[in-house]
DNA sequence: GGAAGTCAAGTCTCG
DNA sequence: CGAGACTTGACTTCC
């Protein structure tokens, strides 16, 4: 098996502990936000020594690591402050052969008509690049994104994706990636806009089953699977599997070894890769997956 | 201390 | 055209 890596996203349910934690934009003061901040930085640094002991060399920043840090209530200096505590979380993790990531959600598109809600969304890309930047970590630690909504005219927002890439200072553009979603963009909508971009593309295994698009699947992953350079570090999936009678798209609690083995086994065929897994399960998940396997 | 209500943000669908 | 879903946890308030 070719797979070098694993790991979950944001929060480790076998040590309850959470980079997460944040207030409501009502009680955020500088005081609290520096607690909030110290606390995550303290529980990111304790999840990865959990997840070293597990062999998990892959972690998802939760967006909230700096409580509201692209926003302008939160004017503190985290990048000084806190200079010493991240440079040390940074060398743990690169000593330790470790990938970290960013994720942010669904209020940051990029793909617009309206420059103010782009310029958020680089701000929040700036946010999260700026935090990889202080750990000291390289190019090959990425910022996960989506390619956001389709307002109706897709290759015009792919489009507007694209120019707007193309104006980002290379410090931000290095660091992202654009995944396939559950509803709009497929993964060969992804191949083209990286083709434009240079950027490279996520497979998301679950958004795929729901929004396959045209192409076959093992044609797709080799195309995908070449857009990751060597500055990029190895390819990076997501794995999940459909919560049994929800909605389409929602993640189960836990996934399924064998259907597991049988994407593990899909990706192989293109070479090395690593494997976020998204369950609500988290490391337990992952726990009982990798006992399964 | 536990339960219920609320939360920065965007897009899309439905009524 | 406005409300709610999406997806989700965690904070905040209320009892």
């Amino acid at each position: 098996m070719s797979l070098q890596r694993r790991g979950y996203a944001c929060i480790s349910l076998l040590t309850g502990r959470s980079t997460n934690h944040t207030c409501t934009l009502r009680t955020a003061s500088p005081e609290r936000l520096r607690a909030l901040i110290q606390q995550n930085l303290d529980e990111l640094r304790a999840i990865l020594e959990h997840n070293l002991e597990h062999g998990w060399r892959l972690f998802r920043i939760g967006s909230s690591v700096i409580p509201f840090g692209s926003h302008p209530v939160n004017q503190i200096a985290w990048w000084r402050e806190f200079e010493r505590e991240l440079q040390s979380i940074g060398a743990f993790a690169r000593e330790n052969g470790m990938r970290l990531s960013f994720h942010p959600g669904q209020y940051t598109v990029l793909s617009s008509p309206d420059p103010l809600i782009v310029e958020r969304a680089v701000a929040e890309i700036a946010y999260s690049a700026r935090f990889l930047g202080a750990l000291g970590l390289d190019a090959r630690h990425k910022i996960v994104i989506h390619l956001g909504g389709t307002y109706g005219d897709k290759p015009a927002a792919m489009n507007r994706f694209s120019d707007t890439i193309a104006r980002l200072a290379p410090e931000l553009r290095q660091r992202l990636v654009i995944e396939n979603d559950e509803r709009s963009y497929t993964p060969a909508d992804a191949l083209a806009v990286s083709r434009r971009t240079k950027l490279p593309v996520v497979f998301d295994n679950l958004h795929y089953i729901s929004n396959p698009g045209e192409g076959d699947v093992d044609e797709l992953l080799g195309d995908v699977f070449a857009t990751w350079h060597t500055r990029d570090g190895a390819p990076k999936v997501h794995f999940s599997s459909q919560a049994a009678g929800s909605r389409i798209g929602h993640h189960s609690a836990d996934v399924d070894p064998a259907e597991f083995k049988a994407w593990v086994e899909c990706w192989s065929a293109h070479g090395d890769f690593d494997l976020m897994l998204e369950a609500k399960n988290k490391d337990l998940a992952l726990l009982e997956l990798e006992k399964n396997l």
